[in-house]
DNA sequence: CTGAAAGCGCTAACAA
DNA sequence: TTGTTAGCGCTTTCAG
């Protein structure tokens, strides 16, 4: 006769606590909670018992517990619209990597661009994040009273929000739309276009008054002018307006590059004779790929990251202090969709930009 | 003499609790706690009160204390690798809705694609979350070992586990691999070659084995072969050797699409004199943008996430039940970057596919 | 350096 | 339906 097959290990009922494990180690229970704890004192060889006990019991310090007390919970809450553009995916990736760097975690919090999100917002103020950080995500002034009085710091990534109590880290939207403006000016067009997103979005106003006052100054007439709405299908649909006009434009400058993916797939595909020069902004990923090649203004993510933890942890230290308000500069890097001026044109950092 | 201007409100020094409420309120705490807590039973008068207290001094929940006592967090842990490559940032987005409609959080952590996940799983197991969901990162039997211990599920996407203890949804790699043998040989490619991600990834050996077996059958030796490593830049290297050959290939497979748009690029704009088709794996969005149009084999989101959250929800119910382990079929997407055979192409919600 | 004791803010029996 | 009571697992004084 063979042995029955030993029964499965049950899983036990609860996880082991700081109690069980100071049993095992005959120790007390704050001593255990001082083994775990990095700056506190202990005796090493208590530290060596409680360990062993900890090991053999598989405990796990419960983080739950921990912040119910030191009232800090090492979250952050991220809300994030559009993950589908990839230069927000790239800035949640840079934002996670940094912020576990300084030990925080991230809540993510994905928001659909036209809902109002106060509720989202309400739910994640419940776990006691320690900060707030919203990209592209608009704050209601009411909710950003609320986060003051619940002393929680709100970074905005790549929206201004009208209450002064939030930081915000912008890209230079007025600056790189002014700069684009110019660019085509020297480049020879004379139908500039412009592609907008969603109108009530700072950055697609800022991006494109930017545009239409340099164009202005240069002696052009108000652009031609679509609506795609930050929707890569909405603006294949205004690039196809646009260019099927009776005097379609030369150029077409888009409020974000994933805008830009779509106009080039339409100009490219669908009006293959038409010359037609197009022009991002945000050097999302795809922009650089030798296959798309999209001439566009940057929004440089790791500087714009350091700015939002520095940021973040500045009104962490100092929560009386005037949040942080930064524009971070970019520059227009050439990739080839844009018909480009012969001057001007210079290398920086391997990458051929134009300084106009 | 003017007033002189009101002191700025001073943020209170902690949050109001529900004893605070309840005392404001002229009710016990625990009323106040039935009155946030949906099924509970609580006079509409109590509610009436409590509500208009707990809006006079801006209380909210503590859910981390909630879930101290309750043991649930309603947090889903949720590691990700490549979020860069946007087929993975699209599967956050789907992810991360799906889980908020069924009441969980998600608590993010970004995995560096070569690197050890166990420190990072680790401290995750620490936050008490209900459960793990890892996209395309790997899970050590020992880690596996410690989360059924701990009674957290574990749902690997793109994965494969040796362990049987977490669930697994995958595409179809080898069926798609397969398929698309059938489909480069049916186009009449004489030279296929395959372009594999990370060498220990199941993802890339099961499509390439699946590729490899097929095209025996079909009578072709052993295909060229590079590796990309899932990195954009290492996959333009690779596809850079490939097609300097002496004899280059004719068609290349990708491991999937992030590696495809790289080869893509080079092709086109390095090799234009030469005709080689180009197929991914995994439909990431722009292989369906009409600028790159990548021929690929998807794996259709919507339903892998379904997987996931029915994986996780019936592990959570029902502990003891064996874990979810499905595959789920996609489908040939024709997008122009490959020749087609005359035969065997059909139309399937609006897409051209191919079905052998 | 160590242990005892007092909560953090909340939920969940249990009586009333 | 309500209030009372006892914790959830941990950190943090405070004595020793």
């Amino acid at each position: 006769m063979s042995k029955p097959p030993a029964a499965p290990p049950r899983r036990p009922e609860r996880a082991a606590t700081a109690h069980d494990v100071a049993r095992r180690a005959g120790v007390s229970q704050s001593a255990v909670s001082r083994a775990f704890t990095p700056g506190a004192s202990v005796s090493a060889a208590t530290r060596a018992r409680v360990e062993e006990a900890a090991a053999a019991l598989g405990y796990r310090p419960n983080l739950i517990a921990r912040s119910l007390i030191t009232r800090r919970s090492s979250i952050v809450g991220v809300a994030v619209a559009y993950l589908d553009n990839p230069f927000y995916a790239a800035l949640l990736d840079a934002l996670s990597v940094a912020l576990e760097a300084t030990g925080h975690r991230v809540l993510l919090f994905t928001a659909r661009p036209g809902a109002n999100t106060d509720p989202i917002l309400e739910e994640v103020l419940r776990y006691r994040v320690d900060a707030l950080v919203l990209a592209s995500v608009g704050l209601s002034s009411r909710f950003a009273r609320e986060c003051r009085q619940a002393g929680v710091p709100v970074v905005l990534v790549n929206r201004r929000s009208e209450d002064d109590g939030a930081a915000c880290i912008t890209g230079d939207n007025a600056g790189g739309a002014a700069l684009i403006a110019r660019f085509l000016a020297a480049g020879g067009h004379r139908r500039p276009a412009f592609l907008a997103g969603l109108e009530d979005a700072s950055t697609s106003r800022e991006r494109e008054a930017g545009f239409a006052t340099e164009l202005a100054a240069l002696g052009f007439g108000p652009p031609l002018r679509a609506v795609g709405h930050y929707d890569f299908g909405r603006a294949e649909a205004a690039t196809r307006v646009l260019l099927s006009a009776a005097a379609p434009p030369d150029a077409l400058f888009c409020a974000n590059d994933h805008m830009g993916f779509a106009a080039l797939g339409v100009a490219r595909r669908e009006f293959g004779g038409l010359p037609v020069s197009v022009v991002g902004f945000d050097d999302a990923g795809p922009a650089g790929w030798a296959a798309l090649g999209l001439t566009t203004y940057s929004q440089p993510l790791r500087p714009m990251v350091d700015r939002v933890v520095t940021a973040l942890m500045r009104q962490m230290l100092a929560p009386d202090e005037a949040p942080l308000r930064e524009t971070v500069p970019g520059a227009l890097l050439l990739r080839g969709s844009a018909r480009e001026p012969h001057d001007g044109v210079s290398l920086q950092d391997g990458e051929r930009v134009w300084r106009g």
